[in-house]
DNA sequence: GTGAAAGCGCTAACAC
DNA sequence: GTGTTAGCGCTTTCAC
C-alpha cells in the first residue's frame, strides 16, 4: 500500500503550514477564503484523509461509540437497531463498535473493559427485548443511553417501544374489522412488554363494553406456546373470531392449529401478531399482520441522544425516557368476521 | 469520572520508570521477575489499562478489524457471522468495527474510508449470501479475508459453506431413510449456492441410480418460491415422497402446500431445508430437518487467518480458500417413507 | 492571516 | 536490568 498521506505532505504541497492544513480543513480559525480553498483542493488531490487515531490522541475524543448488546444472533432485531445506530452515527462522523455478551455478565464486563481501553465516548446499551436493566458500574463515567429496555434505578435515557400502544392498535384493528370475540394470547413473563401489551388490549376491550380474554403459557413465546394457548382459548371461548398475539411465532402456532382443524384464515379466524419478522410474518399464508417493533428507530434515536451528550459537562442531565409509536403492518391475516352472531 | 490512571501513575507508584511499565506489562525486555511482578501487581491495583488510542498511534497499528458486510438487519445470518468473528477477536485482543452497506456501493465506500481514517489492521468482507465478490480496490492494501462468497478474480483468501456437500448431505439422509422418488426445488440465480446444492443432490441421486428431479422458479427462494415448485413438482412426480429444499423458507412454503392436500409431514411427505434459521426451521410443526449453513464457523475462520497476517510482511500470499462442512440439523421432518411403491 | 511548537499516552531504540 | 528520550500524526495555544 501506498503510504499514507499525512497532514505535513498536504501542508508542503500546498505550501503551507501544518496549522494552516488543520484549519482549512476542520474549519477553525481565520484564514483567508482563498487559502482555505486552495488547502482544501490540495487535500482533496492528494487523497488527504485525517488519521484519526492521531486525532483522537489530541483532542482525548476517539468519535467512537461502544455498543454493547446482549445477543446479536437469533433474530435480526439487533441488526435493526445497529442499522439504525450506524446511519444516525455516519450522518454525524461517529464510528459504531459492537461488542455482545451473550448474556454473560462476565463476558459483558470484559467487552466493557476493552471498550474503555479503546477510548470510546459513549455507550449504547441495548437489550433485545423490552425489559428492566441496571447498568454497569463501569459505564457510569459516560454517556450512556439504553435501547429496548428501562433502566429505572440509574439516570440513562431510555427509548422502548409503546407496548401499550401496540395492543391498543392491534386491538382497535380488530375491532374495526367487526370482530366483538377477541382473545388475546400471551405468556407468563411478568415485564413492560407482556404486560403492556395486555394493558392495552385490556383496557381497548373495556372502553367498548366488552369482556377480555388473556390465555398465557409459561415462556417461551413461540409457536408451540401459540398452539397451547390457542387451544385453551378455543376450549374457554369456542365462538371466538379473532386472536390478538404476543408475538409472530405465536401466531405462527396458531396459523398451524387453525390449518389443522380447518379453519381458515383469515374469513374464519382474524389474526394479529407483534414483531413483523420477516422471516415468519411474510413467509406465512396469508401473510400476517402484524405491528412492527421501532428497532432501527430506536437506534437512530440512542445515537442522536449521545451525539448531543458526548462533550456536554451537563451530559448526566439527560434523563429522556421515550416509548416510540409501532406501525401497523396490514398483510392479509385480517378481515371481518364471517358470521357475527351478535353482541358478546 | 475519575482521571483514567496512565503509565506514568504506575511508574511513580512503583518507583520506577515508564520504560520498566511497558515493559513488564508486555512482557518485553529483561526485566527482574521481582520487578515484572511488583510493577503488575502496582498497575493491578490501580486498576491501570493501557490507552489503546496511544498505543495504536505509536506502534501503528490499532488493534482493530473492520468488518464489511452487505447487510445485518434481514436475517440472524449476519449476527452469527459476527458472533464467531467477536469470539475469535477477543481471544486474541483485537476489536471488530462493524460496518454495513445494504448493498449500496456508494455506501460501503465510505463505509471503508471511515475505517481506513481509523487505522483498521485487516478487514472482513462479508456476505449474506454465497456468491461471487470482487474487492473494493481501498482494501487492496491491508489484509482481507472474504465471507460467505469467493473472490476468483482477486488474491483474498475466502471461506465459503461446502455446498456440494450440502446436496450431498441432505440427499443422503433421504436416501437412507428409503425414499428413492426425491425431488429438489430451488430457484434461477445461478451461483455457487444454487449450482453446489443442485450438482450434490444430483451425485449423489446418480450414484444410486436414481433419476434426479429439479425444479426451479425466479428468485427470490422464499415460501411463494416453495409453494410454487412444490406444486410443480407434484403435478410431474406425483409419486414423490421427500422433497430436498434449497433453503429453509422454501421448505415452510411446502408444508403449506401439505397441509391443504392433506398430506402429513413427515409421513406422507418427507423434507429437507437448509438454513437452519431457528425461527422457522424450531417453529415449523413437524420442526424442520435441515442442514445448517457455517456461519458462526465461517466468522471466527475469517479471524484466525486475519490474526496470522496482521504484521506478517508476506500476508499476501495467504490465499487459502476452504470450503467448510455443514451439519444435519435432526428435527422431525424425514421418516421411511410409507408405501414405498418399488424403484424408481 | 499564518506559523512554531507543545503536547495527547504510549513504545522502542538506545544509553547506561 | 533499568532509565532517557524521541517520536507516532494531529490539534491548539500563542506569538508574530
Amino acid at each position: 500500500m501506498a503510504k499514507r498521506v499525512g497532514i505535513s505532505d498536504v501542508a508542503t504541497a500546498a505550501g503551507v503550514s501544518v496549522t494552516t492544513v488543520s484549519h482549512a480543513l476542520s474549519g477553525q480559525g481565520n484564514l483567508s477564503a482563498k487559502t482555505r480553498e486552495h488547502v482544501q483542493r490540495v487535500a482533496g488531490e492528494l487523497g488527504y484523509a485525517p488519521n484519526r487515531i492521531a486525532s483522537a490522541l489530541r483532542r482525548q475524543r476517539s468519535g467512537i461509540v461502544g455498543f454493547v448488546s446482549d445477543e446479536i444472533a437469533t433474530t435480526p432485531f439487533a441488526g435493526r437497531i445497529v442499522l439504525g445506530a450506524q446511519d444516525a452515527a455516519a450522518e454525524r462522523g461517529l464510528l459504531l463498535m459492537l461488542v455482545n455478551s451473550n448474556r454473560d455478565d462476565r463476558v459483558e464486563a470484559q467487552q466493557i473493559d476493552s471498550l474503555l481501553d479503546q477510548q470510546v465516548d459513549a455507550f449504547v446499551y441495548a437489550r433485545m427485548s423490552h425489559g428492566l436493566v441496571s447498568l454497569p458500574a463501569k459505564l457510569a463515567g459516560l454517556p450512556t443511553v439504553v435501547v429496548d429496555a428501562e433502566n429505572p434505578d440509574g439516570g440513562a435515557p431510555w427509548v422502548v417501544p409503546d407496548e401499550v400502544g401496540i395492543g391498543r392498535t392491534a386491538t382497535e384493528r380488530l375491532l374495526a374489522a367487526g370482530h366483538r370475540r377477541i382473545v388475546h394470547i400471551s405468556v407468563d413473563a411478568p415485564g413492560p412488554g407482556v404486560d403492556g401489551r395486555i394493558l392495552g388490549y385490556r383496557r381497548t376491550m373495556a372502553e367498548h363494553g366488552l369482556e377480555p380474554h388473556v390465555f398465557t403459557v409459561p415462556e417461551p413465546a413461540d409457536a408451540s406456546a401459540g398452539r397451547e394457548t390457542f387451544e385453551a382459548a378455543l376450549a374457554a371461548v369456542p365462538d371466538l373470531t379473532a386472536v390478538f398475539c404476543f408475538n409472530d411465532p405465536m401466531a405462527m402456532g396458531v396459523y398451524q392449529i387453525a390449518a389443522e382443524r380447518g379453519m381458515c384464515v383469515p374469513d374464519d379466524l382474524s389474526l394479529i401478531g407483534v414483531d413483523n419478522l420477516e422471516v415468519i410474518a411474510a413467509q406465512l399464508r396469508p401473510g400476517l399482520t402484524t405491528v412492527g417493533l421501532p428497532h432501527y428507530e430506536m437506534g437512530r434515536w440512542a445515537i442522536e441522544q449521545l451525539s448531543a451528550m458526548i462533550g456536554d459537562p451537563e451530559w448526566s442531565s439527560n434523563r429522556s425516557q421515550v416509548e416510540l409509536a409501532c406501525p401497523l403492518i396490514e398483510r392479509g391475516s385480517v378481515a371481518s368476521p364471517r358470521k357475527d352472531t351478535g353482541r358478546a
